[in-house]
DNA sequence: CCGCATAGCCC
DNA sequence: GTACGGGCTATGCGGG
């Protein structure tokens, strides 16, 4: 039903009063960025029928259309007491993306979230797609995106986008915003049963509860150093455009360095990667490494920061809870998963920075990976070795008698269950010296080839397994089972991770203390100066408990930008007293 | 316009 | 013979 009036408008906010303490909700926006550029249209709302007889009732309620007649936007502000109930729960698809809308018209959101998008991940990480329109027309009905097509027909007639929808009037979007809050309501009721019959429905709350704590993450964001963006920016622009200039007068005419095809006939060999131009004898071969190294920090890091910087030179980072198979996060617009550590010439780190009173504190685990995987393989060496805190790396060298740095590179393979052709490629050896090498480690080290066949042994039978938490990861096909042990370790580590970050947001909800980043094993936080002491004694306590066969270990760093120079370790004494290294003078720009 | 390929960055 | 796990972004290229 389609709200057109206040007296209909004050009558559903009563029914919303007076019903369920749950609302299924899903807004009409201008386009995706919550953080500036976009705005709220509508919203849509349905008040399920918790007897399950019938799906409840839904209703539209048109605030900026630009097109035909709305609500006054002050009127938004009725829905404050309902948002702001902690005791109610609002039920979404992809509630990030709604949440972020409702606070940026300075809504507080307090209800219990309940995200149907999430549930539908826990029940199979390998949907097609997670988009609400396929999973409704796959276990609800074939039409179910009946609507969504009419909506998209109407708008391509008028030559308009997706991001037109408020030149649309009410009329013409309120049932496609109902049947999106139906939907919903009725993936929810599906997921419900689905989840409870794979024996994981308990995981559903928990990572509703994980939901508030990444939308609090982002909601932050991270604070970026924009003048040093655009310096750099410059820089990078001018570095990559000379060097350009003289791969150009070496080859002897025009090309477009970025041109793989064209970069083949010049070199006269088909790889270009910069393992293949490291040893190419071209003399453009090492400019063009260089290059590239300019042009991506330029084109990725820099502008990329420039262009998604908000009003108050943050950026929000999109931590998606369904990017991944493993239940990792995964991080877009922009991957701040994936900036460079920081080289001779790229400092990309140092360009986020604490806002004035702040540090930024960075906590990670140290050797995770390996740590869970003595867990689950038991073996008597690794246990060993993590339980005595010895030097892993170290260890495994002596154990089979090859040069530390082998052995490292051996033990970051084996978690991803390497095989010979490609650890010898990793290593640029022989095939069957690096067969040898895994031979001699399972012989020595024998529990981590016994959990790679029991893993795939599992995966294979149930074509699922369980991680450590009851979360499942589930095959398709027999032949993803050999990624059984990996998986098993990369999502045990994220679901300690969802479980710390879940802790910790409990503990930061109320203080100026703030979780801003997350990156597998690490946490990056901002604390306010004075505060670093308790803090970093309250979030190593979180990061640590754990009940493994091992000892969990975090570490902290602290400083004014996330460089890595710029950090400095932060030391705990013999009675676990924390001591905050020294900073110096702020420096300002 | 979109999908694929290639390259490069991260844990 | 197989098979190194999990991601995102920029750019060019070719089919539609």
């Amino acid at each position: 039903m389609l709200i057109r009036s206040k007296d209909e408008y004050q009558a559903l906010l009563a029914d919303l009063r007076n019903g369920p303490a749950v609302t299924v909700y899903d807004l009409e926006t201008s386009g995706l960025d919550a953080f500036g550029r976009d705005w709220l249209i509508g919203v849509a709302v349905l008040i399920p029928d918790m007897t399950g007889e019938t799906d409840g009732d839904s209703f539209y309620v048109p605030f900026r259309h630009r097109a035909g007649c709305n609500l006054p936007i002050e009127e938004l502000y009725r829905l404050a007491p309902l948002l702001a109930d902690p005791d109610r729960t609002l039920v979404g698809f992809n509630l990030k993306f709604d949440v972020h809308f409702t606070e940026a018209e300075r809504l507080v959101v307090h209800n219990q979230l309940v995200d149907v998008m999430l549930a539908a991940h826990l029940a199979n990480e390998n949907e097609m797609s997670f988009a609400l329109k396929h999973l409704g027309s796959k276990y609800i009905n074939a039409n179910a995106s009946q609507a969504e097509r009419d909506l998209l027909a109407k708008l391509k007639e008028r030559k308009l986008g997706k991001g037109d929808m408020q030149h649309l009037t009410p009329e013409e979007v309120a049932p496609y915003a109902e049947q999106d809050v139906r939907l919903t309501w009725q993936l929810a009721r599906f997921y419900t049963k689905e989840l409870e019959a794979q024996g994981i429905g308990h995981l559903w709350p928990d990572t509703n509860e994980y939901l508030g704590a990444i939308v609090a993450m982002e909601r932050r964001g991270v604070l970026i150093d924009p003048a040093g963006c655009a310096a750099n920016l410059k820089q990078a622009t001018t570095r990559k455009a000379e060097i350009y200039e003289q791969m150009k007068a070496l080859v002897g005419h025009d090309f477009n360095p970025d041109s793989v095809p064209q970069l083949r006939k010049i070199l006269k060999q088909k790889a270009t990667d910069k393992k293949a131009l490291a040893v190419c004898k071209h003399p453009i071969a090492q400019l063009l490494v260089k290059s590239r190294s300019w042009g991506k920090a330029a084109n990725t890091f820099y502008g990329g920061f420039l262009e998604l910087m908000d009003e108050h030179r943050r950026i929000h980072p999109d931590l998606s809870l369904i990017g991944t198979i493993s239940s990792r996060l995964s991080c877009r617009h922009p991957n701040m998963q994936a900036l460079p550590k920081g080289s001779d010439t790229h400092r990309i780190r140092d360009l986020i920075v604490a806002p004035p009173g702040y540090v930024l504190m960075s906590w990670d685990w140290s050797q995770i990976e390996l740590r869970i995987l003595a867990h689950y393989a038991k073996d008597e060496f690794l246990l060993d070795a993590f339980k005595n805190e010895k030097d892993i790396h170290g260890e495994t060298a002596t154990r089979l008698n090859l040069p530390r740095d082998l052995a490292k590179r051996i033990n970051f393979g084996v978690v991803y269950g390497v095989g010979p052709d490609t650890l010898a490629e990793e290593l640029g050896i022989p095939r069957a010296e690096a067969k040898d090498y895994l031979d001699r480690y399972n012989r020595l080290i024998p529990g981590v080839r016994k959990l790679y066949s029991t893993a795939q042994r599992i995966a294979t039978r149930d074509r699922r397994i369980p991680m450590w938490t009851g979360r499942l990861r589930h095959y398709r096909q027999e032949d993803e089972t050999h990624k059984a042990m990996s998986n098993l370790i990369q999502g045990g580590v994220a679901e300690m991770m969802r479980i710390a970050i879940t802790r910790l947001h409990g503990l930061l909800v109320g203080s100026d203390a703030h979780q801003v980043l997350q990156v597998h094993d690490e946490v990056l936080f901002e604390i306010p100066v004075g505060q670093e002491a308790e803090w970093s004694t309250a979030i190593k306590q979180a990061m640590e408990d754990f009940a493994f066969d091992v000892p969990v270990v975090a570490e902290g760093k602290m400083g004014y930008t996330w460089g890595k120079d710029a950090m400095k370790t932060i030391t705990f004494d013999e009675h676990g007293a924390p001591a905050v290294p020294e900073l110096g003078e702020r420096v300002t720009t």
